[in-house]
DNA sequence: TGTATAACCTACCGGTCGGTCGGTAGAACC
DNA sequence: GGTTCTACCGACCGACCGGTAGGTTATACA
């Protein structure tokens, strides 16, 4: 489906693209996709953006439905690959939140990523066995946050809460950001990331005792 | 292009729809494009959903682009009307933030609101005159909650952080939960209301101090 | 030089899209 | 009983949709 490097294990698609023109297609689809929506796109639009004939395009792939799927696999395929996988490694259940939002933010921030916001904004487009597969990819991300949270309680580091409500505030609060944060604006990503931990750990409300440690970030 | 109901002010149209057979329509279709997302449904899926046929919707509308901002537009009626005006009027600026959470995110779990979900999902998909007018009542209600937060910061309530951050962090964990939130879970949306008052002012760390006034809430 | 293959193209398919036309049934008014 | 108006429908339009058939060109290898 899309450029493979003959790796010997036998583990998932790396993310290696570019080069190949299939991995142009891809990458096209994205930014028409996220720039118009899904549904709004049509297939000369993104053939046009490759600067290809919809004939072109599909020589390369099997459909409109399946190109929506491989964007979002890949989408899936960055976050687990530069996030997931890398901090679920972390023992410390606090550092091991930090970077999850730190990680997460970047992504959703940085450019190049449009398949991460496609993958947000087209869920209900996808149908069938696509829907499955990358629902279960994102529940697993969910469980993580879930049990890390749980983690936390236990350990006695964050106050009771529902992990769940803590989960989706979180979530919410990171991928609501490709709504409103401009990339050439003032306020830096790396800025916003510290901001949305510090934020997201101590709350709004000013501490009744001033120091508290570690205000440098903002 | 709506029942309005010769009020004497000046003011915009009045929330009161039903009964008509155009508010049906706007009604169906907003149940349908939430769904099914607008670039993905056809007009005769919309009256399909009302048991009519194509032409006879078209009678009451006057195109697909109008009939999506009529729903946005009643959408945002919706919430300034239950929301906004109500909460705008509240002097003490920290009793107005948590009004503020309060009414927004009930607005959005509960039902007969689709509307204010095609709001959210579907803004790309409005263009020009249309786009413009959604925005700027949106843009009113961020330049609400950057004052709110500035104002806090000035009296001292809340710690320094840029407005902006903790408009667009507040406007994320309550706008994300139509993705997840489950109306007839076990999670009631008025407790939910409640942990995302205490999560967003009071953060996630247990308090050095055990003792914290109000934490009857969860 | 011959042949196989990948990478396209032009031209077109059946179907669906948003939207319209001419007409009709029924109630309202006179 | 004629006129007018609203609410609707069946039938249809041109444009565009996702997708394909079949031919052409460039490159790779024999």
């Amino acid at each position: 489906m899309r450029a493979v490097k003959e790796n010997e294990s036998g583990r998932e698609q790396p993310i290696q693209r570019r080069e190949t023109r299939t991995a142009q297609i891809y990458e096209a689809a994205a930014r028409v996709f996220c720039e118009n929506g899904f549904g709004q796109s049509s297939m000369a639009d993104v053939a046009a953006a490759v600067d290809m004939t919809k004939a072109g395009v599909y020589h390369h792939i099997a459909s409109k439905d399946e190109l929506l799927f491989g964007i979002m696999s890949y989408g899936m395929d960055v976050f687990e690959e530069r996030v997931l996988d890398r901090v679920e490694k972390i023992r410390d259940p606090l550092e091991r939140l930090r970077a999850t939002i730190r990680g997460h933010l970047l992504l959703v921030t940085r450019d190049r990523t449009k398949e991460v916001t496609v993958v947000l904004n087209e869920a209900h487009a996808l149908h069938g066995d696509y829907r499955t597969r990358i629902d279960r990819r994102k529940r697993r991300y969910v469980r993580f946050l879930n049990e890390t949270f749980r983690e936390l309680q236990q350990k006695g580091f964050i106050r009771e809460i529902d992990p769940r409500v803590a989960t989706f505030a979180l979530l919410g609060m990171i991928n609501w950001t490709y709504h409103w944060y401009n990339t050439d604006g003032r306020l830096r990503d790396t800025d916003l990331a510290e901001a949305y931990i510090d934020l997201f750990l101590s709350g709004l409300l000013s501490r009744d005792q001033p120091a508290c440690g570690e205000n440098d970030a903002l």
